[in-house]
DNA sequence: CACATAGCTGCACACGTTAACAACGAACTT
DNA sequence: AAGTTCGTTGTTAACGTGTGCAGCTATGTG
């Protein structure tokens, strides 16, 4: 069928274990031999397989990248921020397996003869068990996006709390003292960490928390849409709307033009994410950049060097989100406050 | 090191066939041995080495997913559906791996014994040597969103033209006459094939074309922009715009708006693609659908059934695009045409 | 001249799995 | 009782590649 290292030795009148050597490159084959089954080898098209090579080698030349899930939950541009970002750095020495873990009914495929590495973009903790999983068979792993409890792994993590500290305080700077949030998916860990940051800006500035202000949504345009409905429906309206995602903050605006109202001149609108189209709709949306593209590129890396020198280091290390200041926030002049 | 059939047999007191064919349910075992063995295998959590199968079996449990390049030009929607629309086929009996054309140097890695089959998400005429490649090698192949000529393949795409055509229609059931289009990047089919839609609606209906309605663009939310700009600085300024795909319609409504004009009170805009915060935006965008998952999904049944009746069908699929009437389009009454 | 050495090549086995074929006892047939 | 069949298990080779070890030849060394 396909030409293997056997038929081409034939040809050479030489044993394969010569062919094997001279494709690999190896020292110990003379020069011009070297140069003549490479080019037998070119000129019959010859591939070698890669599932022998893998078995005899004990490298499968597979990277996996796993989302929590693929179905719901995950945004267009973080897939493609994730992929992108490991794709650009693993050059095609590897192949680069993208699943969810929720396709998974038994996780038999995943184990180290399949994978020399793993990269979990992990959005939820019911991973959890998937990241022990693939930690207890000793796989080369990198969980990026959600800090991980119990299990020591290499983890690369935005900082959403900072980030969304940094974000309110700057509404607080703006004027603003009655600022709502719009919270996301309940047992997702960015949920918690960008209200910590929230609260923890609302706290250092004195600035009074109020229990109709905070409402639930779950990262979907529309939840974000019908918290906001209900803040409308507030006698004393927020000035200002803390959305934990770009996409709720899409929403919300459309409740706000819908009763017409405008963003920001009535109430000031921000987002968390800074997706790609965040700066092109009206207004600009005013956000936090979470760096996905450079977690997953660095992450890449790291594991690469794992796999290379054998040994995994195990740390936690936090990625800088960035406030990016655009149009949807009003300044409130004369404030009371300072 | 990983427990392999032979050391379940030591333990089983078999031979290491008689558990290779009790995992694999093989009729000829005896129903006690098989249950037996079945849970030692399970308490040595054993899970069989992939490589050894695709090495005898002939085959791989890798399913490709190309796409012309991951670096430029892919936007984060259409990745995101792509992907989706395969995964939710193929389960967990194969794994998917997802790479840019233009990230290989050498396709060595990409043949027969490496893949079971492959897709290629199409988007430039740059990927025609690789699909080639693939259909020389008699790798089972479907060939998504972008015709192919010379090679015959199982090909599926969407109609971009008859979208095109009957958005470009729908503007002129408004009254609008001076339209003008903002065309995508120059070499994809996809730029072609709504120009003609464009220019067969226009024809059809006895507009005028102007040439200087004709902008060029790259499909990026930039290029929609400037092409807007020019666009403005017209004596005689169109009644509506025909984006080529959604993000450059972003970029064209906010160079509308910073010019102190209004969507769709002064100028009516429409985009292609049907993103997912299209119907978010304000005003909300009308589009065309273009279904992108349906498209990754049948192509990905095809191609399942391609490996499993070890039969190619070979023929171009339509897959019907779809109008969807928003927002950003105003109805000029008094028109003095039909 | 015997012997060590360097440079190159081949033999034989290993990796973990499947499968064609043989083998064996029990039950059934004639 | 001998032959046949059925159900179950084992023997052995195969898939394509890499590698430890042995072997060969030519060259250099004492």
């Amino acid at each position: 069928m396909s030409v293997t290292i056997k038929d081409i030795a034939k040809l050479a009148n030489v044993s394969h274990t010569t062919v094997s050597r001279a494709l690999n490159d190896s020292p110990l084959i003379n020069q011009e031999t070297k140069e003549r089954i490479r080019q037998l080898a070119a000129s019959l098209n010859y591939t070698p397989n890669y599932n022998a090579k893998s078995l005899v080698l004990d490298r499968s030349y597979n990277l996996g990248l796993f989302f929590s899930t693929l179905h719901t939950g995950t945004s267009a541009g973080f897939l493609y921020e994730a992929i992108k970002g490991v794709n650009d750095v693993i050059k095609d020495q590897f192949n680069l397996i993208v699943r969810g873990i929720d396709d998974y009914k038994s996780f038999e495929k995943v184990n180290r003869k399949s994978y020399d590495g793993i990269l979990v973009m992990s959005q939820s903790s019911t991973d959890q068990s998937f990241i022990e999983y693939v930690s207890e068979r000793e796989i080369p792993l990198v969980v990026l996006n959600r800090p991980i409890d119990n299990v020591q792994v290499m983890n690369l993590i935005p900082d959403d709390q900072s980030g969304a500290f940094r974000l309110v305080e700057y509404l607080i700077e703006q004027g603003h003292r009655r600022i709502a949030i719009i919270e996301g998916k309940e047992n997702f860990k960015s949920t918690q960490a960008r209200r910590d940051g929230y609260i923890e800006a609302m706290v250092r500035h004195q600035v009074p928390l109020r229990d109709d202000y905070r409402m639930h949504g779950n990262y979907d345009l529309e939840s974000g849409y019908t918290a906001m409905t209900r803040l409308l429906e507030l006698e004393t309206r927020p000035t200002a709307v803390f959305c934990c995602n770009d996409d709720m903050a899409l929403g919300a605006i459309k409740a706000i033009t819908e009763s017409h109202l405008s963003v920001p001149g009535d109430i000031s609108v921000v987002g968390f994410d800074d997706h790609m189209f965040s700066g092109f709709v009206t207004p600009a949306l005013t956000t936090v950049r979470r760096p996905i593209e450079d977690i997953s590129r660095e992450g890449a890396l790291k594991l690469l060097s794992f796999i290379e020198t054998k040994q995994m280091v195990k740390e936690t290390i936090f990625v800088r989100t960035e406030l990016v200041i655009r149009d949807s926030v009003k300044t409130i002049t004369g404030g009371l406050h300072s």
